[in-house]
DNA sequence: GAGCACTGC
């Protein structure tokens, strides 16, 4: 980590440093206040900005079959305009969909709303979220996350359910609403061909990628919706910082010792390391300021943190105290905390880029985006005028790209292809996406699905098998999928879709670096010498012996949090074997077969010792290491099959299942054939 | 002998 470990002195922070200019020709960002809560609901919806412009905005969209509404959020269009639409007998013979990137946003949204329209959640209004559908045959105002239309546009490539689809936060154009994007607007064209319902799409976003968004929608008219706004002072570094979080430091510290006790600090930074450190020099150097300085509480978020310390953002700072929140980008948009009136941002975000050629992922550290600088000042907006320091100088802003690269050119589009062509897009290698990713990488996605067998090439065009269809009905990435529908073969599916599911939720091992001799000995039991899958397992198994008792999670160094969702997940893949007739079987001790399964599943992610002692990717033919994570560190198998491969000081392979060199052949002889026989020579 | 931002089906 760069950061300097011998931070100079607090009495180096004196009032007016000069690390600041203050620029006043950009307009500050502004963002809307929340209604008073003890206002009736029916006198804070007429309150909303929104309100005023209901007559014309109705009057728009009854006649518009599309429109972009740019709002800032909270300006109350996601929660009203449902409503407006719903109360004006737009749309009313089926239902108003209005997708969320996230499942707490569309749950709550859906709370809210009911609650306006006085009825019990579930009835008019509702939610669908993965493991939670709130709606009833009476649902006309249903809220859902993004991937969940995406999900049902597969039975129903039309949306023949909805007369309105409402994109909402379109902005941050994840891949499941880049994908929707292409979804609604084919089966709105789709619809009309075939004198169905028209199909109203309606894009909501922030301010950005406004012309991108029209242009899209054959050049839809863009419609502007006022929001209550703070202003926000922008303040930019003099000079450029070479070490933003020695910048940081000292920025915290200015701040601290000008402004008035009872105001809050966000910092933005890029990840769970740096911001322990810089949560531990703070607190070293406030233990020693000088008396007119009240005490600071820092306080770290980051989306790995158990959920009762995320909770302590939320909590006041005593009274005298300046609370201090160092934070990731969970806060842009995920997490929410009011009365932050200073937010100090780093300009550095840590994030996941792709290559296709090597199929790896890098994660590094990198700069934002300007709109991603925007929204991070808005974060010091939300209730009142606010402050936002920037550690890099003016021109450094200019330069910045205008917009965050969207997900959909950062990713690997393998699961997303074979989401297209289960809808029945006829021509995927075209699709109409908004913003296209490189050719390379949808090549390279269609090869990886036609190894899988999920695909194959005809006249030139690709097209869908029987088992691509299937895997396509798995919430899953498509290599996993795969595994699964080869598991009866194997007389293994209950072993496999339950290591399936211990790999679909983020990590059910519970890591505390302090006390690492103590997870080593807690996990030594679990260990299998076949490998991190069968590992899992074994710690799944234990963990259903004792019906998911805490105190054995606790004991065990196990995320009883995350340990449930692999059982909703487990529940999930099994309903969907059964509607497959795919028989569950259960391979007992033998656990040889699960691993032949595996490699049949995985051979794609296959990897051969070299007489050096080092590995090469079968595939790309790259060298990589075993991570030090896995349970065959130390050890030095000839064949294993692996997760994924995640380029940080090296090139290291995650989760690895030892294997045989012959079932890797079994599993591809042509491919295999080709492969091993290049490595050896 | 490393260290992983954030979502979602």
């Amino acid at each position: 980590m760069p950061h300097d470990p011998d931070p100079p002195p607090a009495k180096k922070f004196k009032p007016g440093s000069v690390l600041f200019s203050l620029n006043q020709k950009k307009p500050g960002m502004l963002l809307p206040r929340k209604g008073n809560v003890s206002t009736p609901i029916d006198v804070q919806r007429k309150q909303l900005p929104i309100y005023q412009a209901k007559p014309q905005l109705l009057n728009q969209l009854r006649q518009l079959n599309n429109a972009i509404l740019i709002g800032e959020t909270g300006s109350g269009k996601t929660t009203q305009i449902p409503q407006y639409l719903y109360e004006a007998g737009i749309g009313r013979q089926g239902i108003i969909a209005i997708t969320q990137p996230r499942r707490v946003a569309a749950i709550s949204l859906a709370g809210r709303v009911a609650e306006e329209k006085r009825t019990q959640l579930g009835k008019l209004v509702g939610y669908t979220v993965r493991f939670e559908d709130v709606t009833s045959f009476e649902t006309k105002i249903k809220f859902m996350t993004d991937g969940m239309l995406l999900r049902e546009a597969i039975g129903d490539p039309l949306l023949l359910r909805y007369t309105i689809v409402v994109l909402d936060e379109a902005h941050e154009r994840t891949v499941h609403t880049d994908v929707l994007f292409g979804v609604v607007k084919t089966a709105q064209r789709r619809r009309k061909e075939l004198n169905k319902i028209p199909l109203k799409v309606l894009v909501m976003s922030a301010t950005m990628d406004v012309d991108l968004f029209s242009e899209y929608f054959n050049k839809s008219p863009v419609l502007y919706l006022e929001g209550r706004q703070h202003p926000i002072q922008i303040y930019y570094t003099k000079q450029p910082q070479s070490d933003y979080l020695q910048a940081a430091l000292v920025t915290i510290f200015q701040i601290h010792q000008e402004a008035p006790q009872s105001q809050d600090i966000l910092v933005f930074m890029t990840g769970q390391e740096e911001i322990e450190a810089l949560a531990r020099t703070c607190r070293d150097i406030a233990k020693h300021l000088p008396d007119n300085c009240g005490p600071m509480v820092v306080i770290p978020l980051y989306a790995s943190l158990p959920p009762v310390q995320q909770l302590r953002v939320f909590q006041p700072a005593p009274k005298g105290s300046r609370k201090v929140i160092l934070s990731t980008n969970i806060a842009e948009t995920s997490v929410t905390i009011s009365g932050i009136k200073y937010v100090v941002d780093t300009g550095m975000v840590k994030a996941k880029r792709f290559s296709p050629e090597s199929g790896l992922e890098v994660l590094a550290v990198q700069r934002v985006s300007k709109a991603q600088a925007w929204q991070r000042a808005g974060r010091a907006g939300r209730e009142d005028s606010g402050s936002c320091y920037r550690l890099y100088t003016e021109d450094e802003f200019d330069n910045l790209i205008p917009m965050t690269v969207p997900e959909i050119q950062r990713c690997n589009l393998a699961g997303v292809m074979l989401q297209l062509m289960a809808l029945g897009i006829p021509d995927v290698m075209n699709f109409d996406f908004m913003s296209k990713p490189s050719p390379e990488a949808v090549c390279s996605a269609v090869e990886h699905l036609e190894l899988l067998g999920a695909v194959e090439k005809k006249d030139g065009q690709v097209v869908l098998t029987a088992v691509g269809k299937k895997m396509a009905s798995f919430p899953l990435e498509p290599r996993y999928a795969k595994t699964i529908l080869l598991s009866p073969e194997f007389s293994c599916s209950e072993e496999v879709i339950s290591i399936v599911s211990l790999l679909s939720v983020d990590t059910v091992l519970y890591n505390p670096p302090a006390r690492r001799d103590e997870v080593l000995a807690a996990r030594k039991k679990f260990t299998s010498s076949e490998g991190d899958h069968m590992t899992l397992l074994h710690i799944y198994r234990a963990f259903k012996k004792v019906s998911g008792n805490k105190d054995w999670c606790r004991e065990n160094f196990v995320n009883s949090r995350n340990m449930s969702l692999v059982k909703e997940v487990q529940a999930q893949l099994k309903e969907i074997c059964l509607k497959l007739n795919l028989k569950l079987v259960s391979c007992g001790a033998d656990t040889g077969s699960v691993r032949r399964c595996l490699a049949h599943g995985m051979f794609v992610n296959a990897a051969e010792l070299q007489p050096d002692g080092t590995y090469l990717a079968l595939d790309t033919h790259q060298p990589v290491a075993i991570h030090p994570s896995s349970v065959l560190f130390q050890a030095k198998p000839a064949y294993v099959v692996f997760n994924e491969l995640l380029h940080t000081s090296r090139c290291y392979m995650r989760d690895l299942c030892l294997v045989d060199a012959d079932w890797l052949l079994d599993a591809a002889p042509e491919y295999f054939g080709r492969k091993l026989h290049l490595s050896k020579s």
